[in-house]
DNA sequence: TATTGTTATACTCTATAACTATA
DNA sequence: TATAGTTATAGAGTATAACAATA
């Protein structure tokens, strides 16, 4: 559907931080994803994409630890970039066990688009917020996403 | 899978407040959900009880608008309610087309249970900001939800 | 004609267990 | 025995269209 009524919503739930992250979460994701249908791909694929940009060649359970996504969903997702023709699996000498994932041409392609795409979406979340409170908000943000990464 | 793991992520993904409210959005949403399992519940279950606590008698229109949740899909959502003894549909005498959907006095104690599972929550997500930093953060994600409402 | 609740369908994301081949 | 990739299955959340009853 979209977005709730936040001038409805009760203050138990407009107020909690929880909630408006999700929902916030949930937003983000829907611009994204609209962006990126142009070149075929959601979210957890175009994630694939830039991580492979960033950091070379990668066996799949890097990807999967790194993205946290299970390494028995990242089957699928290759196997969808393959047929785009954004990734190849290789084998790996030292390693007959490990594919090395890497971008071809054109996904190198699609991941300096998507780059330009997340920036566009970046402009949208933020439209309303001064450049203090940009740095502000990612800051604390980033705090947040680390405390998540460990104990809770 | 969980979190991933920020320190190898590239820039590109975790110096994005999109991809850092997505990841943000997902974790307060498995915390609440873990929380909520003692009560049978899960989040849109959750959010259905919370708000006709605070408002009262609603109709499945506006139950669903208030929440972004689809009127079709809020349907199984009050079965599930009902199942549970937290919710009535009684027919609405003005307008018969119309359930007027209220709380049960199960649904009145889950929901105040409920309100202490949702501050729990806060507390985890926000355990490592200040009282200064909770409150600019949260006053800068309001502005944020909104934005969201609207245009995009 | 428009709205309320409903049914049905389908797609995405996620979680889990178990298998194989290699180490 | 442990690890990398794979297959299969199931659940939750979401989006859409179409229908009957009522306004």
């Amino acid at each position: 559907m979209g977005t709730p009524d936040l001038d409805v919503l009760p203050p138990d739930l407009s107020a909690h931080v929880g909630y408006l992250l999700v929902r916030a979460g949930k937003h983000a994701q829907r611009l994204f994803s609209a962006q990126i249908a142009a070149l075929g791909l959601r979210p957890p694929l175009a994630d694939v994409v830039i991580l492979l940009r960033a950091r070379g060649s990668l066996s799949q359970v890097e990807i999967a630890t790194t993205l946290a996504i299970e390494r028995a969903h990242l089957v699928a997702l290759l196997d969808q970039l393959e047929a785009l023709g954004f990734v190849l699996r290789s084998a790996d000498p030292s390693d007959r066990r490990r594919h090395a994932v890497t971008l071809t041409e054109a996904g190198t392609t699609a991941a300096e688009r998507l780059g330009g795409m997340a920036e566009a979406v970046e402009g949208l979340l933020l439209a309303d917020l001064s450049e203090e409170e940009r740095e502000q908000f990612r800051s604390l943000l980033q705090r947040m996403a680390r405390r998540a990464e460990e104990g809770d």
